[in-house]
DNA sequence: CGCTGGGTTGAAAGCGCATTCATCGTACGT
DNA sequence: ACGTACGATGAATGCGCTTTCAACCCAGCG
């Protein structure tokens, strides 16, 4: 009752256990005759070849992996209910995981996903690097420390999280221009609808992805000759309960309200577009809002969500791309791939609502060389920031 | 410069790779020094486990896979865009990802995911059953009998698929009651709304979901003692535009007009809903719409859409209670898991708008014994179908 | 007709780990 | 102090496959 092995194959259809395995791992190489007597063999058997002891003969496993931090509590009841847990996040992962998938699968590997629980991360992604050629993992998933580790001996690349400097960092790495976008955001509020008095909704400190478009927002203000903002107007979490919250703290400190609040991300947002509204606060006659992501829920919210959209799912992509290359040659520099964003606009921040749901949204144009300069002018659609790559 | 091995660790700390392999597979085995020993020489070189080796020595590998259709073209342009696919399957695929990648991790294992192109399935599903302990396939991804074959080595589960009669098969299965949620949303529509002309618009005839939820959409007729359809009143496929096409048919075909369109999937509703608008065709005073699945997009659009929630999630942790249980006693029945589905009243179907987003979601009530009569009367929050599980 | 070379196939040696069985040491009993 | 028993460790084997390396077969050639 033991599953057929090659050497049941062999035994049935009369050759050796070399000519099975070449039958799978070089057809050509057998001839033709031959062949159909070990694969009618197999068929008969239902044989099916052991991807471990595959992986462990060849030394790889053809298995790209993914590991993202937990989105929910395993043991949560209520399995029924659509978008319970941070439903941006799920979407963040999902759209990562397809885009992993899609490319993987091109190259000929197969996904291994695994979320990380908040207790045993470390044993998490040591169990997915014994178990596959290469992984992504979502920044602050692992400590970089403990990747630089394993991506002594298998590729790694850091989805979402900057490289690091203080002491350099060695993976790859895949981000999305969140400097550029918010500046072309901001740049547009300021620029275009003539709003000065802007404020920024920012999460915890520790978010790269929310300090790098802090900066952004700062630096429009620097290029409009506005007064830089030091700090976030407020910081929160980053749900959609919390955006209401900020409107909250926002509304009621009292003084002069801003004219325009850009949240770090569009769940925030749009927390904040039904807190607002609850107030009887018009958007975006009385204060013009932004988000950043570009989730699909921007565009179904009124008034429709002005943001910048990441392209979420080319973060998978690319980060497949950047291990399948690493698993070619080891020895290449340290590449931090940039993915450019581009500006949404829609009615939120005041601009005309327009009548289909497609929103700018330019292809990514440009030449992927490496070393590729800063952004450029932004393109069609609005795009910013990239597609560059820095490399150290 | 190859990764280091239980030997390298082994000569390092002083011990025996027997030693070695203990410290991780039964730490209580060693006494604490050695351990530490042993951990700390794993430590200086960056050893991680081969999940191959251990793999094949111990003959499981601690991974469950999923196998679904490849929801779009792989080299398809436009990452950008949101939803550029077939948004329902790809939702429907995430969610039920999602589900098995919990409930896996709550058992230990890990998740293998393979989308199969339209080509070469056969490969696929080979290449992931030589991979993992078990696995899920989502219906009409591969032929039945070839995953029987399979089934004979290793546990397979197939989902949203009824088992097959003909030549029964010796599958698990997990599905949701289609036939008494549209059941039960029709009799809404007749009983509460008291509408008696009413129209399905299905899809190709193939799928065992939209058949099955025409056959509840019969019955409800049936029931109220109203004639009988025998076909759906149109087909078409199950997108978002093919549902505007739907509506475009029904209305050109001239004739009377039903007084409400049961759409085989949320989806089709959601394109219907928008042609309608354009047509002037009012909703849900001139012609009432519902769905089925329960997207998020449903709660979203004007009016907001009435259909039946399906627990997409839930269908992939049941996949992974059924494979594990097999797991665990290789010669059980086969069991064919009928997942609960409940209506969720909205405004579409003539129902008072709601304020708060939350529909009716009961909790699965109800005992789970094998064999679960039929669907009785409504449960809490209309529950409907389940939980039951028939055996063969 | 013997020799050479390309095309096929087989024998055998691992791949890195789990596991069984034997061995060793030690705490305990009398 | 000696035998016993148990806990800790090591030696050795095998998991199912890939991959040399060598053997083999036969066509083509001199």
């Amino acid at each position: 009752m033991n599953a057929p092995t090659v050497y049941d194959v062999a035994g049935q259809a009369g050759v050796s256990i070399a000519t099975v395995s070449r039958v799978y791992r070089a057809p050509d190489s057998v001839r033709a005759g031959t062949r159909e007597k070990v694969l009618e063999a197999a068929r008969e058997l239902g044989y099916v070849p052991s991807g471990n002891a595959r992986g462990l003969a060849s030394r790889n496993t053809r298995v790209l992996g993914l590991c993202f931090p937990d989105y929910a509590d395993p043991d949560a009841e209520d399995p029924d209910s659509d978008y319970g847990d941070d439903a941006e996040l799920m979407l963040y992962s999902d759209e990562i995981i397809r885009g992993m998938e899609r490319a993987a699968r091109r190259h000929g590997y197969a996904l291994l996903i695994a979320a990380s629980l908040a207790e045993g991360p470390k044993s998490l992604v040591a169990d997915v690097a014994g178990r596959v050629d290469g992984f992504a993992v979502l920044a602050r998933t692992v400590p970089t420390e403990e990747l630089e580790v394993i991506s002594r001996r298998l590729p790694v690349v850091m989805l979402a999280g900057p490289r690091e400097d203080a002491p350099l960092d060695h993976l790859d790495h895949v981000e999305v221009a969140n400097f550029d976008g918010e500046l072309a955001l901001t740049r547009h509020l300021i620029a275009d609808h003539g709003l000065t008095r802007l404020a920024f909704a920012g999460t915890a400190e520790d978010s790269p992805d929310g300090e790098a478009r802090f900066r952004g927002f700062q630096a429009a203000h620097l290029e409009a000759g506005l007064p830089v903002p030091e700090r976030p107007g407020v910081r929160t979490g980053l749900t959609q309960g919390e955006g209401e919250e900020a409107v909250a703290q926002l509304l009621d400190r009292g003084g002069e309200l801003p004219e325009a609040v850009a949240f770090a991300n569009d769940q925030m947002a749009v927390g904040a577009l039904s807190e607002l509204r609850r107030r009887g606060v018009r958007v975006p006659e009385d204060l013009a809002v932004v988000g950043f992501d570009g989730i699909p829920l921007g565009r179904l919210v009124a008034p429709a969500l002005t943001t910048v959209r990441q392209p979420m799912r080319r973060i998978g992509e690319e980060a497949v791309e950047l291990l399948v290359a690493r698993l070619e040659d080891r020895t290449r520099e340290p590449v931090s791939q940039v993915l450019p964003v581009s500006v949404v606009r829609r009615s939120s921040c005041g601009c005309p609502p327009r009548d289909g749901a497609a929103a700018v949204s330019g292809p990514f144009g440009g030449s992927l060389g490496p070393g590729g300069g800063p952004a450029g002018p932004a393109g069609p659609g609005d795009t910013v920031g990239g597609p560059s790559v820095t490399q150290s």
